[in-house]
RNA sequence: GGAUGGGUUCCCGAGUGGCCAAAGGGAGCAGACUGUAAAUCUGCCGUCACAGACUUCGAUGGUUCGAAUCCAUCCCCAUCCA
């Protein structure tokens, strides 16, 4: 049996400090960076994001990042696609791929090896989708598929369903893993992680974030783009269109909004019993090296 | 000092005699997750020895078979008059 290639992921909530120390580590071991982050992709969305600046990235090359405009339609398919040939292009040139990021649903796509049909997101369907309630979508589901399990007030899934079963077969979904992983987690103590999350985001807006997001609408980047990004984009921008009455107030709800996310972010690696922890308050660069030392040591064949 | 409106579970806020541990929302906690995932959705959310019991609706006392809801006094808060 051919050995699989290596994958090193790092996935952790917001402020948690992965980029950085996915940058100390792909430094060590002569690796490249593959982000895992469904709003870094997009050019301008920098201090919003997240984004790391090329002085951070200390000269280790970064992927996924701006590769589409603001606006444009970008899945967790293409973020598929794209990595896979990232991770090809970093092993064929003896590099060894290291996947960072928070966005989860990215990081197992690659991870477990999600196959993806050519049933692909059909935006004209979609908007006919749109007109129904969920209720009625629900229904139209039940009488395309009965018994097939999914939450009936879950709009986007029941939607995708009924997408999927559109003028093609329903096809069962799979999974084809293509790579050996170490999957290396970093958390805090719920207080430590909303203190970092907190001093980051002050940070964030001292450094002009809301300019950010204002230039963003004066190049013509839409307030409803920048709403359904969620967090930074969407409270910043409507705080810029009055729909959030002070900045003090659009701060509050903002750090809410992030809090939440990093759960909810937490509940999804927790999944993935595989996943190992760091210890944050010990030496987690010493910690992590150890792991992948042993980790590419091992004999898998 | 006078008038009026208020004080409800972490917060906001419904509830004006039994169906009230108390609507709804927020926050919080746990979870789900294969094509916009920073999305979308689910459960829990007074306490406990948890199909039952106990404690709660500013405080105290009262009316009543029965009170968050009625009465009295008191303490706060808001607005207005002085």
């Amino acid at each position: 049996m051919e050995r699989l290639p290596e994958v090193i992921v790092i996935a952790g909530p917001n402020a948690s400090g992965k980029s950085s120390l996915g940058v100390a580590l792909a430094k060590r071991y002569g690796g490249e960076i593959i982000s895992a982050d469904s709003r870094q992709v997009f050019k301008g969305l920098n201090l919003g994001s997240g984004k790391m600046t090329k002085e951070e990235m200390e000269g280790v090359p970064h992927h996924l990042l701006d590769v589409c405009e603001p606006g444009e339609f970008f899945s967790m398919a293409d973020f598929q696609r794209l990595a896979y040939a990232a991770i090809e292009d970093i092993l064929s040139r003896g590099k060894r791929p290291f996947l960072v990021g928070g966005t989860g649903l990215y990081i197992a796509s690659v991870v477990e090896g999600y196959e993806l049909t050519g049933q692909m997101p059909d935006l004209a369907y979609r908007k006919q989708l749109e007109q129904l309630s969920t209720e009625a979508l629900y229904a139209m589901l039940q009488e395309k598929l009965p018994g097939y399990l999914v939450d009936a007030h879950n709009r986007n899934r029941v939607m995708r369903l009924l997408e999927r079963l559109h003028d093609e077969a329903f096809v069962p979904q799979g999974k084809n893993t293509k790579f050996r992983t170490l999957r290396l987690g970093i958390s805090w103590d719920r207080e430590t992680l909303q203190k970092r999350i907190k001093e980051r985001l002050a940070l964030r807006l001292r450094q002009g974030m809301i300019q950010e997001v204002q230039g963003l609408l004066d190049r013509g980047v839409s307030e409803e783009f920048l709403y359904k990004l969620g967090l930074e984009y969407r409270f910043i921008a409507q705080y810029l269109t009055g729909a959030i009455a002070s900045q003090e107030e659009m701060e509050r709800l903002l750090f809410i909004a992030i809090r939440q996310f990093a759960k909810r972010q937490m509940t999804w690696f927790r999944r993935d019993r595989g996943l190992q922890w760091l210890d944050m308050t010990g030496n987690p660069f010493g910690e992590a090296s150890e792991k992948i030392d042993a980790f590419l040591a091992e004999e898998t064949c």
